[in-house]
DNA sequence: GGTGAAACGTAGGCCGT
DNA sequence: ACGGCCTACGTTTCACC
């Protein structure tokens, strides 16, 4: 894996932005031929600079239309304590993203439900029956004035 | 815009893991004919459930080792006060998401930065810096053990 | 929603630098 | 080692059923 170039970094700013762009258009863009983009392409990919390609969904139109961060303090700092509660995690599809993080608590989570009474269910029927957890501060998302999540 | 069928949630489960699939593909992934699947992802577009597609990039190898979540309050709760903090972090490219949120804060950021050293620079330049924020806290990301973000 | 055909894009061998 | 050219093949797109 060698290390990026201008060119690289300008295909990847175009990919990050319009992921399903056509290599012939992309290749204009960053001044290269049709096939020497496409390797380069497919050199990130292989090198694992490039994870993936996601389509970005609207959360209102997809019936998401409450979104919270939540921090999670745990009892217990043990491996066995915090895998279990990661497994919950992993299945409960309210939690889009588990970070695990310095500082006052253990993680902190990103939740999306359809309303407040589908989050208040998750609060308390999941997060709320883990015997691991032993304190939760949610904090309601009432916008997002910039989001370059990718 | 109408109500999404059960087709149309396959073919945004099928785009929002693998963004950059082939229409053909996609169709016959969903059982459709590939003229039907690609009249629905255009009418998908059109009206606004698909909002883009971006490629996801290995924060490790796009020179990103740094990632960590900041409360930051401010000392004015008025409109302009927001605007102008809101505009500072639009223009910041640590600064990957900005969400305003409940609570004792105002807001919560994810900063990305290629290390613990360019993350000080941007907390004292930029943050610091700020005559509106008073409260600043972070939170380090040691972790991701879930990240659908997207 | 499906079919078919023309237009368009991709992928890979080859050669020059 | 990397870019450009060429071309066979696959995919998208659209008028029509």
């Amino acid at each position: 894996m060698s290390a990026l170039d201008d060119t690289d970094r300008r295909i990847l700013q175009v990919l990050t932005r319009e992921g399903r762009i056509s290599n012939l258009a992309l290749a204009e863009r960053v001044g290269l031929s049709p096939s020497a983009c496409l390797r380069r392409v497919a050199a990130l990919e292989r090198s694992g600079v490039i994870t993936g390609y996601r389509a970005v969904l609207s959360p209102q139109k997809t019936g998401v239309g409450f979104v919270a961060y939540v921090t999670v303090g745990l009892n217990a700092h043990t491996k066995s304590a915090q895998e279990a509660f990661e497994r919950a995690m992993a299945r409960a599809p309210e939690v889009r993203e588990c970070h695990n993080i310095t500082g006052n608590w253990e993680y902190l989570l990103r939740i999306e439900a359809a309303d407040l009474a589908a989050y208040k269910t998750f609060h308390t029927e999941v997060l709320g029956t883990l015997p691991q957890v032993n304190a939760i501060t949610s904090y309601v998302v009432m916008g997002s004035p910039k989001d370059q999540r990718a």
